[in-house]
DNA sequence: CTGGTTGCAAACAATTTGCAACCCA
DNA sequence: TGGGTTGCAAATTGTTTGCAACCAG
C-alpha cells in the first residue's frame, strides 16, 4: 500500500532475502502479503533484532496490525528467515537472517543505555560437541548474550 | 503456620544460605520472615531452575503468596542468594547459589521433555575479555543455555 | 472463487503494584 | 511500637486466539 517497496530487482548486497521469502513462502502454500514483504523491508534497514512493537512503530499503526506481526514473525522463524534473540527481559527480539544458513552471532547489550553491539567472536563449537559426547544430547544449540557497561555509560 | 520447617541448626552439607541469608538480610534491615525461609528450604531442596509457580507449589497455597514469591524472588536475587535464568520460554527460573560465589554454570535443556542437565564446562572467561577488549564494555557479563534432544527423547 | 491472511477485540499468562492488615526486630 | 512484609485483588504487559471481512493466486 502507501509506501515505497523495493520491487526493482537491482539487489545491493545483502538482500536474498525478498526473493527467499518468495521461495519459501511458496514451498508452504502461503501467501506473499503487503504487511510481511513491509514487516521484512524494516528488519532489512535494521542491523538489530527489533522487538515486534518496535516493528510496529517503524511501520505505522495503520499498515500493519500488532497481531498480524506476531503471527509473521512464527511464520518467518519457522521459515528461517528471522532469528528470534532473547535479551533477559523478556521480550522477543528479531533479526533478520542475512547470510543464506549460519550467521550464527552474538550480542552485547549495555545494561544502561540498552546499546546493542554485534559479537563476532563466535561460540567455540568444539565445546559444543564435547558437551553433546558428555550428556548424550544430540541436535546442540545454544543461546548466548552478553551484558555490560557501554564506553558512554561507564 | 501449620507445617514444618527447618528450625533446628543441623546444616546437613551445602546449606550456608540459611545463615547467609540472615546475614544480608539484616545487612539491609530486612526481615527473616516465614514465606522467605520457606521459599528459601523449596530452593535448597531442588537442584534445578524453579519456575515461580513451581515455587508456590512445593509450598502451598496457603503457606506463601505468589506475589510475595516474586517479591521474595526480587529480593533474593538483589542480595546473590539466587540466579536467575532464562530458558527461553519467557518464564523465569531461580536457583539457589551455592557456593559463596562464583557457582558459575549453565543448564542443558531437552527441548523434547524439558528435563534440565547442569554444565560444568564453563565459558572461557578468556574470550569474555577479549570482547571486553573489543568493545570497550565493562562489568561483563553473559547468559548462556544449551538446548537439544535428550537420550530418552531421541 | 477460495483458502490463506488480516484487523480487531477478547482471552491468556507472567509479572507488578496499591493498600490495609500483619508481624519481625 | 513501627517500618518492613504479606495477602488479595486489580492493573500491566507480552503474546495468543476466535472470527468475520479480505485478498493473493
Amino acid at each position: 500500500m502507501g509506501k515505497h517497496r523495493h520491487d526493482d530487482h537491482s539487489h545491493g548486497h545483502t538482500d536474498v532475502p525478498l526473493d527467499a521469502l518468495k521461495d519459501k513462502l511458496r514451498a508452504g502454500s502461503r501467501k506473499i502479503t503487503g504487511p510481511r514483504q513491509a514487516i521484512l523491508d524494516v528488519l532489512r534497514r535494521e542491523s538489530h533484532p527489533l522487538t515486534n512493537r518496535e516493528i510496529l512503530q517503524h511501520l505505522g499503526h495503520e499498515e500493519c496490525d500488532l497481531a498480524t506481526i506476531y503471527r509473521s514473525m512464527h511464520l518467518l522463524g519457522a521459515l528461517g528467515l528471522v532469528r528470534k534473540y532473547d535479551f533477559g527481559d523478556g521480550i522477543a527480539r528479531f533479526e533478520l537472517v542475512r547470510g543464506d544458513d549460519e550467521t550464527h552471532h552474538h550480542h552485547l547489550i549495555c545494561t544502561a543505555c540498552a546499546t546493542v553491539v554485534e559479537i563476532d567472536e563466535c561460540f567455540p563449537t568444539a565445546l559444543e560437541q564435547t558437551i553433546a559426547a558428555q550428556s548424550g544430547f544430540s541436535k546442540l544449540t545454544h543461546k548466548l548474550e552478553f551484558f555490560g557497561v557501554c564506553p558512554k555509560c561507564q
